[in-house]
DNA sequence: CCTGCGCTTTGATGCGCATCAAAGCGGGGC
DNA sequence: GCCCCGCTTTGATGCGCATCAAAGCGCAGG
């Protein structure tokens, strides 16, 4: 159990293995290629397997041995946790250049099902193998350490947002997280369709889906997002920081000012 | 075990950079003993800075440059998320063995407050020390990333009970998972005290502190748990699986059984 | 073309929890 | 001893969102 005799003499030589210097994270995780740049690291170092997969493909399951991270290269996923009693939740949703699977890491199964929402391509990368591949190249690992530390970070804003929001301030929200995606990853965000349901939204933020239907509705009636004329998953969102306003509008529902 | 190959045993060219079978990590982290070796081997190889912290110490704020890691020897902390309008929730709670500041990796600085709710001792880990250590000894990348791994896991399981049930079945989950994180750490759960009062309970669960306490109330009435004579913030818990069974109570109201 | 079905919208009603209010602790300071 | 203050409990009221219900799409299949 975590035993400590090192094969190699440990403590007299330098150890190869460095990270770089912590104060490069912020600047480059903020770089707009930085996703791009990630993928072609993964790619040229790792040659991984790829698969192209379809809505409603699931790439593991609650439960299956984990083994391997998954590397989305295109397309959309949703993570759905199932709890014993036949609760079901959305509990993340992943763009291209997230990976899946570090639930798995700690008990050895994964905790939850990984669902494709769209057409795209995933790529396996055996765990075992990337640690091997760590030795040799830093920034694999710091590649791996960030990935996972956002997805900490955006799961307690997730239920941040959950905690503190009111139904319609949700929505928009999510909206903002989505349109924010898109943007990082060089995608328009003034028009992109939804690929979710409106029940699968409102399971994702903890409201139904007539809660959220009406909050859309509410959201067009203000102008802050528009539906085109493709339909009702495709909306139109000229300007994003409108969507923040609206949240903060919720939030300050007793704003007469103090004038008189 | 967390040990890689026996000295003896590695093949020939393989890395010394190894990470242990998949498969075990499930029984490592299963076993009782599992955090008092993953705090000596911390111990051990890393000798890492120590620090007595008393109720209300702040071991780093959102914002603050992110360089070390922490590790939790004794006590309790909260992470406290702020967001820019002034929101505030408590979005984790830390035991023994857990570890602190995971989100600042990504984005080289804290994204939350880490706050000690009782005396306690913490110990600091510089990250790119730790990053070096690894290279020589393996485990302890093991031991991290089943760390992170643990705190993803958890976070969605926070994310379903906030979207999911309703509020005295959110007490009753927030007491069951208090009491397996005493249970796990080989304290008594059957009687304990709360580090937390109501408002900040209901602040972590997204209620306020009124439903939080007509919950316990219930809980209390319905023999679930028990209060000492010592105070209300003291609590008896005869049977951890009964307040699962409260849960499972609360999701199936319409429980007539189709007899007639 | 019509039909059926999944998704969405909108309305009416009711319940769960927030909010407002007030009254018991129990402990620390003087 | 006393009082003060933070925490807690319990009750009364109201609102936000779930629930129930029904109708409008848009699309695939016959």
């Amino acid at each position: 159990m975590l035993n400590i005799a090192s094969p190699t003499a440990a403590s007299t030589a330098v150890p190869k293995f460095r990270c770089a210097p912590v104060a490069r994270f912020k600047a480059d995780a903020d770089r707009p290629e930085y996703i791009a740049v990630a993928l072609k690291l993964l790619n040229d170092t790792l040659a991984p397997k790829r698969r192209v997969v379809h809505t409603g493909d699931v790439i593991y399951r609650g439960g299956d041995p984990f083994e391997t991270l998954y590397v989305l290269n295109s397309g959309f996923f949703k993570i759905v946790n199932q709890s014993a009693d036949g609760r079901e939740q959305v509990v993340g949703l992943k763009f291209r250049g997230d990976w899946l699977g570090f639930d798995g890491i700690a008990h050895g199964q994964h905790s939850c099902d990984a669902i494709a929402m769209d057409t795209g391509e995933i790529w396996a990368i055996p765990y075992e193998a990337l640690i091997a591949a760590c030795a040799a190249q830093a920034s694999l690992l710091t590649l791996l350490h960030a990935a996972m530390s956002r997805e900490i970070a955006h799961d307690r804003a997730s239920l941040m947002s959950v905690c503190t929001l009111p139904a319609d301030a949700r929505v928009a929200d999510f909206l903002r997280y989505w349109a924010e995606s898109l943007a990082q990853r060089g995608l328009r965000t003034d028009q992109f369709t939804l690929r979710m349901t409106r029940a699968e939204i409102g399971n994702y933020l903890g409201l139904t889906l007539e809660t959220v239907s009406r909050a859309l509705s509410k959201l067009a009636r203000d102008n802050v997002i528009a539906f085109t004329e493709k339909g009702r998953r495709d909306l139109q969102i000229p300007d994003v920081s409108a969507l923040s306003a609206f949240v903060q509008r919720c939030l300050a529902p007793a704003s007469t000012p103090t004038l008189q």
